[in-house]
DNA sequence: GCTTGACCTAAAGTCAGCTTTAGGTATTAC
DNA sequence: GTAATACCTAAAGCTGACTTTAGGTCAAGC
């Protein structure tokens, strides 16, 4: 059993945001001893599920409503897997989209060293893919969707 | 040469984003005939890249910051490279988080499997780690960063 | 007994990043 | 000549996810 001044420490998040988790219903079993949260292993495996739907994505509402097909039992677990399977494909997609970004990256950091070297940018405006190394062609060919 | 809507067709972005991309100094040396915004492949490549900079994390004002230092000339290159290099290292952290948020969506969409299978979730729940398949005892203990 | 610190609530405030609204110009299509 | 369409501005509005504020309870330490 915790206080939420623990879990506060625990996962790095404010107090200030944990009520307003509660608030919004995403510990729906929360329990309480004279007025005070009582965060159990349950609230903490919540809170794990919580910060990977969030970063996959999700917004409260939809969170909630998670949380809510959890309280429901087990005749949600095929929506629940739904969820997971879509968030899977979502998250999936942004990380094929952060590589092109990495790419971009590569390219610019690479654009830029030689711009340094050359005190100038003219060589390097003119500059065809095929003038590029090898791994620096590729980036800037996959950044630029070609 | 591009009116705002065509970029907007191009880039699959809201015209009124664009007009905001501006007003908000993303376009420094973007020129006007008679008024009307006319883009050229320089704002294209721009856009480009204030595309991969917001992915990368950065707000509005910094890339108009970055934009800033584009138009201030050779002065910047060490800047720019530096601001290039810190949002890899911030898209490498991203994409490793990402890494363990797609690990436990894994493991959930496999629980749920089971917990569809069984019935119940009465088998799961006192699951350890050691019990589960090879690939998914693995994704569990990253996710649960063991 | 009184201060400190951890908890509580409801309600208002904040911020980024757009989007919408209201009103206007200029060109093309009929 | 008038209706539709694409452009323009300034300013207000919206949304999500928190955060802050103002005010209160309660237990522990001095």
């Amino acid at each position: 059993m915790y206080t939420i001044g623990e879990v506060s420490k625990l996962f790095g998040l404010p107090v200030s945001t944990l009520r307003y988790y509660d608030r919004e219903g995403l510990f729906p079993g929360l329990e309480r001893s004279s007025g005070i949260r009582r965060f159990t292993e349950r609230e903490l495996e919540a809170l794990r599920v919580i910060e990977c739907l969030k970063r996959s994505g999700l917004e409260i509402r939809d969170i909630r409503r998670f949380m809510d097909w959890c309280a429901e039992g087990s005749s949600t677990y095929r929506q629940r897997l739904e969820l997971f399977e879509a968030q899977k494909r979502a998250v999936e997609a942004e990380l094929e989209r952060l590589g092109r970004v990495l790419d971009m990256l590569d390219f610019k950091c690479w654009y830029y060293g030689e711009a340094i070297k050359d005190g100038g940018e003219e060589r390097l405006t003119g500059l065809q893919p095929g003038d590029m190394p090898e791994g620096i062609r590729a980036a800037y060919l996959r950044a630029h969707g070609l």
